[in-house]
DNA sequence: GTCTATACGGCGATAGAC
DNA sequence: GTCTATCGCCGTATAGAC
């Protein structure tokens, strides 16, 4: 038990980025164990199978990084400060970890019963809150009636389409990776901008 | 020579349609060849490889897809009535093939270097007179000064991120496929009109 | 052009020694 | 806990008969 729990995380690690880096189906289990630098059999130790260790490393990927934007979804915020702060937070976590859209595109083509199972949903779509906020103040006449559904889906689209399709906006623009994260950086204020003007009473 | 044409038809469209469902990696020329109802040493006489012949396919679904879209952004319309059109079409292009952004998702980051080498680029992002268009009313002061590039990263994201977390969608808001067919139809005049108001000037 | 048969390598997984 | 060795399977690809 003693290097035990050191080799689980290696493992994990070494896991953890392979998925995100060449796909899961394409990461085998002797490229885990090299890059981990542990045996092969290891990996059945720890963990059962390849498809339980991908399991653990998704689950803790989606509730690692969404803990926060929940947070600010479901607080008392008024409405454009909450816009403006989920948008900021969603922007740094994503440039922080720029593979975790197309790793999470990748998964939801590939096995969507297993998303649709786990409490991903309610964690990416904890919106009741923010829902009805949209709603209230529509009624009030503080913006003007907007769907709340149409507006969720506009925002996270805005948010982080442009981190899935990152080599060709790259490539058509010749960027470097620096300017993609100028651009991108650029979008926060833009985004909370197009998303704030679009509610606007007029 | 007589079946030939007939026995490669067969090949390429079982082959589309399992790369779509179930992605490249977890379709076996073993699938394709039963799928196809022909023999698994054809699939290497016509196409050398699964890799050539998913090369092949792909190239055919984006030329094929994106060629009225491109036409629709190059065309003489005024900026309102095109960007009508464009999400229209786009829309529609997808409603009738719903995978195919999944599908591109996924080839995304599997293999970048292969669609930043291919047309598809340009395919997708011809977009040199839009662009113009937008800056020259922008000068002209019809619309807001409003930056091409951000421009059309919101709009091709609003019209197809929906469709890349489709079964998110579905489950969170209990939709049947009609219900997202509904959905999404709606979202043709609600894009729109979040586009245009985006660039009102006021 | 189409089929049968098969080679070959890599895969995930496990048994068993230490 | 960690390693070596190996199993059985399935993937792509090809040789050769018809």
């Amino acid at each position: 038990m003693a290097k035990s729990k050191n080799t689980e995380q290696k493992i994990f690690d070494a896991a953890t980025e392979l998925f995100m880096e060449k796909g899961v189906d394409r990461t085998s289990v002797r490229d885990i164990a090299s890059k981990a630098g542990i045996n092969l059999a290891l990996m059945n130790y720890y963990f059962r199978s390849k498809e339980n260790l991908f399991d653990t490393i998704f689950t803790n990927l989606v509730t690692e990084n969404t803990r926060e934007l929940l947070k600010i979804l479901n607080s008392d915020m008024g409405l454009e400060e909450k816009i403006r702060s989920y948008v900021n937070a969603y922007i740094d976590m994503l440039t922080a970890n720029p593979l975790l859209v197309p790793f999470f595109m990748a998964i939801i083509h590939r096995s969507q019963e297993k998303i649709t199972q786990m409490k991903v949903i309610s964690n990416l779509y904890g919106t009741e809150k923010f829902s009805q906020q949209i709603v209230d103040e529509g009624k009030k006449g503080t913006i003007r009636r907007t769907d709340p559904s149409h507006f969720f889906v506009d925002m996270i689209s805005m948010i982080t389409f442009p981190f899935a399709i990152r080599p060709l906006i790259m490539d058509r623009n010749e960027m470097s990776e620096e300017e993609f994260n100028e651009f991108i950086q650029e979008r926060k204020e833009h985004v909370t901008e197009v998303l704030l003007k679009c509610m606007m009473p007029c």
